[in-house]
DNA sequence: GCCAGATAAATAATCGATTTTTTTAATATA
DNA sequence: TATATTAAAAAAATCGATTATTTATCTGGC
C-alpha cells in the first residue's frame, strides 16, 4: 500500500554501517585508534555479527585498517596523506566538473541552484551544523553529478570522506566558512555559463583553500586535545 | 625464531575474500548472477561468518552488489560501464604514470625490467594462464608504482579488477597478446628515457587496444555461452 | 482462467557460544 | 637489571542455531 518503495530496507549491518561511517568522518575516534569490538558493541547496542560485517565494509571503503587476527585500527593522519589526498581529489573533482559542464542539462543547472541555496540557508542557523556537513556534501556532490562516470563519482566521494576527516578536525569557522561560500555561489555562477576554463580554475582555488583549513586544523591538532572522544 | 614476518598471518575470511575476489575477476560466477550463500559455503567449504564477511568486502571493493535482505549479486557487464571503466583508468593510470616517470628511481627501473622480462618469459609457456595474468597485473602496478599517490593507486588496481572481468571474458588470444606485449616494451623503454610524452601516448594506445580486446569479447560473449560455470 | 490473499519453503540476517590467537602478566633464568 | 619462558587474560575469529524477511506455492473467489 505504501507508495514509496524502500530503496534497501535497512538493515542492522547497514544501519551500523552508515553510524559509524559518519562518526569516523567526524572524528569521533582518535586516529591510530584500535578498535575495541567489544566495546562498540556495547556502544552502538549492535549484536556482533551485523558489527564485524560493517567493519569490513569499512576497511573495504579505506576508513578504517584491518590486520588479520588483529583486528580494526583507525587510520593515522599525516600532513602527507592530507596532501595525497588533496591533490587527488584536485585532480578526479576537477575532471568530473569539466564533464558535469559539458553533459549537464537543466534539471541539472536547477539542482544545483537548490543546493547552493539549501547550503546558504543552512549557513545563516549556525546550530545545525550536521546539517551544513551534509549539504554540504550533497554541493559537491550535485556539481559533478553529471560527469558520465560512475567510477569517477564513487572515487570522488571517496576522498571526500578521507578529506573531511582532516577538515573536521577543529571548531567551525564562520569567517572562513563565508569565503567558502562564496566561491560556492561563483561555482555554480561559471558552471551555468559553461565557462569550464575559469569554473575549473575555481575548484582548484575552492579545493585548495579547504585543503589550507584542513593542514591548518591538522596541525593544531597535535598540541591540542588527542581527540573529542 | 621465523626471521620472515608474516605481513598478516592469514583468517578463513581474507583467504575467502582472496579466491572469491579472483572468482569474480576471472567470470566464474555469472554477470547479474545471485549469490547462494549456502551453496558457496559448501563450494568453498568455509563458514558463514567469514563467508559473509568477505562478500561484505567485496561489495564495498565493487566486485558485488548488495541489497539488503536479499544478499548479493554480480554487477550485469554493460558496453557502456566498460567505456566508463576503460575511461576512467585511461585518466588515472595516465596521470600516474607520468609521475611515477617524474619520480621513479633507479630501482623502479630494475623493477621495470625484472617485471617485463618475467611477463615476457610467461608468455612463452602458454600452458600457466593464470600466472601470466598474474604477472601482468603486477607488470602495469610496478609501471604506476612510484606515482607518489596511495590513493591513486588504489583506484587504478580496483579499476583494473572491473576491468579484467571484460578483459578475460572470452579464450586468450596470443596473437593480440604478442602485440600488446611488444608495447609494454616499449613502454619500459619511454619510462627509461623518461619520455612522459610519448610515454603517456604509448599507454594510452595500449589501454585502447585492451579496450577494444575487452569490447570485441563482450560483444561475443552474450551470443555464446552464458558463462563458464 | 486469473488475480488477491494466505501458507509454506527458502534465504538472509542475526544471536549466543566456542575456538583460536594475541596480548598481558607473572615467574624464572642469566 | 634485562631477557626469556610460561601462564592467565583478553580479544579476534569462527561455528551452529535461531529469528526475520523474502520468495515461491497454494487456495478460493470472481
Amino acid at each position: 500500500m505504501n507508495q514509496y518503495i524502500q530503496p534497501s530496507a535497512s538493515t542492522a549491518s547497514s544501519r551500523i554501517y552508515d553510524t559509524l561511517r559518519k562518526d569516523l568522518v567526524n572524528g569521533r575516534f582518535a586516529a591510530g585508534e584500535k578498535l575495541a569490538i567489544n566495546a562498540l558493541k556495547e556502544q552502538y547496542q549492535v549484536g556482533l555479527s551485523p558489527l564485524r560485517e560493517a567493519l569490513n565494509k569499512l576497511a573495504a571503503y579505506g576508513l578504517l585498517l584491518q590486520e588479520n587476527q588483529r583486528g580494526f585500527r583507525v587510520p593515522t593522519l599525516s600532513h602527507r596523506e592530507l596532501d595525497d589526498i588533496a591533490q587527488t581529489r584536485l585532480s578526479l573533482e576537477s575532471m568530473a566538473f569539466e564533464q558535469a559542464i559539458a553533459h549537464g542539462d537543466a534539471a541539472w543547472e536547477a539542482e544545483l541552484l537548490a543546493a547552493e541555496h539549501r547550503l546558504k540557508c543552512a549557513d545563516m542557523t549556525l546550530d545545525k551544523d550536521d546539517e551544513w556537513e551534509r549539504l554540504h556534501t550533497q554541493f559537491h556532490r550535485t556539481l559533478v553529478a553529471p560527469c558520465g562516470s560512475v567510477w569517477l563519482l564513487r572515487f570522488i566521494e571517496q576522498l571526500h570522506d578521507q578529506f573531511d576527516r582532516y577538515r573536521r578536525l577543529g571548531p567551525k569557522m564562520p569567517v572562513i566558512r563565508q569565503e567558502l561560500d562564496q566561491q560556492h555561489h561563483e561555482l555554480v555562477e561559471l558552471a551555468l555559463k559553461r565557462d569550464v576554463k575559469a569554473a575549473r580554475k575555481l575548484l582548484d582555488e575552492h579545493i585548495r583553500k579547504s585543503y589550507d583549513v584542513a593542514l591548518q586544523r591538522f596541525t593544531q591538532h597535535g598540541e591540542g586535545a588527542p581527540n573529542q572522544c
